[in-house]
DNA sequence: AGATTCGGTGTACGTTTGTACTCCCAAAGC
DNA sequence: GCTTTGGGAGTACAAACGTACACCGAATCT
């Protein structure tokens, strides 16, 4: 108990995390739906019964992969807000804008998995599981609403306007991380729905702030 | 064979008919790759081996559906086209948009199976259906292309940036379906995510036409 | 040192799955 | 009227499924 072996709750943490990653990585061609716990026990390497010492259901798994996904994707919202070097004044919406969209970029290629997992069951998981991703998603837009706010220029915009946009945000966001996935492999495939992504946002962000200013 | 019965084909076309049905209907809670040629059998009323009478496997009955479903969104899209009254002269953007999200909303309320089938399957389905969904969605894009062109004031838009711009506002259309399915059933929601459509389609527009215009 | 906890194993069960095979019989063709 | 055709029924089977149960052995606790 003293340093060298936390051996037993590590171990358990050890198959735990197996899982995870085996329902990810038979998930990048299935669905959770379609996943059978026989399919991971086989793929972690342990006997179908043990999975039950971990989670009660495929469904269970299920939400506990959408934690631990969104755990990643807020890792990447905070590299996107955090402030641009300390000497420069107020960043242009341009520098925003390709700042967030190379940081969706890199964190969709990185994170592929969990971007995959997100998308799919988004649409065709488990119920729970989907009202789960669709609560994760909302806080997010939330979150990019409050941000939006603090931008100069909307002052007196009202929350519903500003979640309008937000959503719109997200969506075009989200529709970019799938695009990306189709494209992986294909770098200039991946450079081209950057680039398209771009071009979008700063449309809509030009869209909303003129119309905003009648 | 004078008018009375057709009966061989006919027969056979109402099978068909009847498994497509049945598996629109057991693909709203579940997804084609959760499927099982045996559910199918059982709630169309016919023994599992009748069903490759009809299709040779799930995937194939997939393709049959993502086909019709098109044909009901491309009859959609047609309705949205139709030219407002012979009488008036150019109908305002406004015009435009509100007829738009409003076919949207009711076509999707009509039609709800096959949306919901699009949506679901586009993100989880079989390989093959998946790519067959992103065609079709990629043709409606082009589509759109070529009717934002006649448009005035898109005169010189490169084909680039009118892909780009269509490719936003289908991108905002799905999810603004998939809204409307998860609303379902609860009017006000409806009409809040209606309107949100509505709100984000004119930003769009405003953004693209005042940034194209330097 | 002895008792306990618990992750993992092995066996066993009743279901459900996809599919191969043979058979049936009414409509279609001759 | 006889033959052909083809959608559907029925039987059959090996494989995979979820899960219940008894069991094991090493890390943990007392």
């Amino acid at each position: 108990m003293t340093e060298a072996t936390e051996t037993r709750v590590e171990r358990k943490e050890r198959t735990r995390r197996a899982i995870l990653d085996a329902t990810l990585e038979l998930c990048e061609e299935s669905s959770l739906v379609a996943l059978s716990l026989r399919q991971v026990a086989k793929q972690v390497g342990i006997v179908p019964t043990a999975f039950y010492r971990h989670f009660d259901s495929i469904e269970s798994l299920g939400l506990a992969l959408v934690d631990e996904s969104f755990v990643s994707l807020r890792a990447m919202l905070r590299d996107v807000r955090r402030p641009g070097r300390p000497g420069r004044e107020e960043p242009s919406f341009r520098d925003i804008v390709d700042r967030s969209v190379d940081t969706l970029v890199s964190h969709v290629q990185k994170e592929r998995q969990h971007f995959n997992f997100i998308v799919r069951e988004r649409a065709a998981g488990p119920l729970s599981v989907r009202a789960a991703i669709r609560h994760q998603v909302e806080l997010c837009e939330r979150e990019l609403a409050t941000d939006i706010a603090r931008l100069p220029g909307t002052e007196e915009w009202s929350n519903e306007d500003l979640h309008v946009l937000s959503n719109l945000i997200v969506t075009a966001m989200v529709a970019t991380a799938e695009d990306i996935l189709v494209a992986a492999g294909r770098p200039d495939l991946e450079r081209a729905v950057g680039e398209r992504a771009r071009q979008q946002l700063r449309m809509v962000l030009i869209g909303a702030f003129s119309w905003r200013s009648h």
